[in-house]
DNA sequence: TAAGTTTGGTTAGCGTCTAAACTAAGTACA
DNA sequence: TGTACTTAGTTTAGACGCTAACCAAACTTA
């Protein structure tokens, strides 16, 4: 077969189809998707062979033979997620059918600009190992691993440049590779803000969308047309060190990043503890619901210049809706209005960019890296193959 | 056939690879594609039915029996661009295998803002009429018609603003279509920027690249992993109003447009003259070349704040290489050096982000607008049928 | 002239799809 | 209760388009 592998499509067709629109009967399928009846016939026997698919009862129905529904089957296989911070890793593991499995948390005990690469590795390495570990217990099949991580990373696997955990030109991909003593399965290592909007066009079901995070710097992660944005060499959404101006001009880190916004927020607060940044955030939200007048303006004051930032992605990728990320999403109420207007001022389109808060947490990157080893599976690379 | 046409993609392979590879035998394309002799046999049989193909003489081999060459028949079809400025409209067509048939400029009597879009409507009429009647008298089939535009253009055709020529709301695909008399016409209505980012690809064989153009306003043409960013309504790309910092900053668009420019070079200079930028900036190099200090420092400065804008637009898509558009293509000699230090200095990313001039003059948006049509037919959308 | 090499076409067979017929399993209603 | 109707899913026949293997044609080399 040439260069279009038929079935592949065809059975990656049968499993996107029932990802958005839930569990359906063949005659259902067949309806919307435009194949045979007799081929989703037999494209859902092999699925249902390779357990990505199962019956479930019948699907009651007004008038004639009532049909059988078809679901997606997780429990055969597990995809894992880590997403690498400046103050933790995070675990994630979904089943093929998109549950979570696993959600684990594992502070670093000093920060990995501090304590070196080799420590934050071996540190990765474990909880991957654990994970793994786990979800191969519960008679799972591990579909892939994806590590998320701040910053520039390649296509080989390696951090180029990570200012936020202090690394450079590490290869992350090959020892956690190695150590999974399993060669046949995929890990990759990406940047976290495109995996965030991965997981974050899968919940609103947006080819084009826009995700801010600040945990440390700020990071975008743009989908544009249904695809994370990956350029020449994968370095894209680096939006904190955006200038315009004279030499010496601040940055937009400087002037809407979370960390400047906390010590302008906050005078008094212990320097020492914004590696991580959290607690922070939680008690600048806590000031502001309280009406502090001081938290209050600066929380204005840096929605304005997250505005301008935004405005530049939407001029530049034109969005349906961005949305605020991580810590971002935190303090969302107050800076969306001031952020959505400076949006609207710097926009020549019409009608606007929404901008809203993510609903997904601080782990958004670590479900990314899980959810796009399913989107492999949906996409017809790699269906796993049968015993 | 469910979701891919097998043969309308094989169709596609050896179309591209001919016109990426030039002329090659049946066996060569064989081997180079993956596909059997077989199939490239059948599939090069019916490509000569359709005249997308033909055989040039015997291509001589070292052994053996010699091959018959296959090259891209450009005689039977065309496809036609046209690119709408705020002081002319150009026609470019192109034949099948890429080469120019002609290209023909119409000035505007009064600038399109002034003399309302009814007019510059008629104009692009008669422009597009006349294009289509020569190349249908020499016996080709019009494979398409693409219309470059500035500012933003939604999918269906219609100009939702275009601040350069004074149009907002206008549907131009309509008429144009309507005008030209033959339904089954694909007409379209798109981003300059991004039709001329496409013929930079095609021309530099990059699939990572961003175009400048400055014509009017400053945009940006993006394509990204060989496909030009579209985004949620094809609005990519409008750099020219960003800003940064405290209300009332200037623009992109002052800092480093074209006409700023021209403004603070030649402080003298007719003012009128300006809707045609052509021969102002003409007159600026000439002065540059000269040794001028002030329009040499002129240029450096715009250099410095253009390089800013392409800090932004590498630090967000990674391109492999930006390219100077139109008049920045004229003048890249002296905004280069300081436009390349300045994104140097603005980017995280190692190896840097090459930034040359574009060698494909003004009319590059009307050469992307009839590349599209070839290029939509080598990815086999759209076939010509047969009689 | 004979042997070797490469091209391009022919033939047989296989995978996968579609259309149509058929069986299965329910509801509607006299 | 039984017959007609409706919808689901399977079976079968056939078409399409690919591949592998074989073969004739056309050239080089010795």
């Amino acid at each position: 077969m040439g260069f279009t592998d038929v079935r592949a499509t065809n059975l990656a067709v049968v499993l996107r189809h029932l990802r958005t629109s839930g569990p359906s009967s063949r005659a259902a399928i067949a309806a919307s998707t435009g194949l045979n009846k007799a081929t989703v016939s037999s494209l859902t026997s092999d699925l249902i062979d390779q357990r990505l698919l199962r019956e479930t009862g019948a699907s009651g129905n007004r008038i004639g033979r009532p049909g059988t529904a078809l679901t997606l089957d997780g429990s055969a296989y597990a995809a894992i997620g880590l997403q690498v911070a400046a103050d933790r890793i995070t675990a994630l593991a979904l089943d093929f059918a998109g549950d979570q499995l696993l959600l684990w948390h594992r502070a670093f005990a000093s920060p990995p600009e501090a304590a070196g690469p080799g420590r934050a590795i071996s540190a990765i390495i474990a909880l991957a190992q654990r994970a793994a570990t786990r979800v191969r217990q519960q008679g799972r099949s591990v579909l892939g691993l994806t590590i998320a991580v701040p910053g520039l990373v390649d296509d080989r696997g390696t951090v180029r440049l990570s200012p936020a955990l202090g690394w450079s030109d590490l290869d992350l991909r090959g020892p956690v590779a190695g150590s999974l003593r399993q060669p046949d399965l995929v890990v990759t290592v990406s940047h976290q803000a495109s995996l965030a909007a991965l997981a974050e066009r899968d919940r609103a079901a947006e080819d084009n969308l826009v995700v801010v995070t600040g945990a440390a710097g700020i990071e975008a992660g743009i989908v544009v047309d249904g695809r994370p944005l990956h350029g020449a060499r994968g370095f894209t959404g680096q939006i904190g060190r955006l200038t315009l101006g004279p030499a010496g001009s601040p940055t937009l880190h400087d002037l809407a990043g979370v960390e400047p916004l906390v010590r302008r927020a906050l005078p008094g607060f212990d320097t020492e503890s914004l590696a991580d940044l959290g607690p922070a955030v939680e008690q600048v939200a806590v000031l502001a619901r309280s009406g502090d007048a001081g938290v209050l303006a600066a929380l204005r004051d840096t929605g304005r210049h997250l505005g301008q930032g935004l405005a530049i992605l939407a001029n530049v990728a034109d969005p349906a809706v961005i949305m605020l990320g991580d810590h971002y999403a935190t303090l969302a109420e107050w800076l969306i209005p001031t952020a959505e207007a400076e949006v609207a001022g710097h926009t020549l389109a019409p009608d606007g960019v929404r901008v809203v808060a993510s609903e997904l947490g601080l782990h958004a990157a670590a479900l990314g890296g899980a959810l796009s080893h399913l989107d492999r599976v949906d996409h017809g690379r790699s269906i796993p193959v049968t015993a």
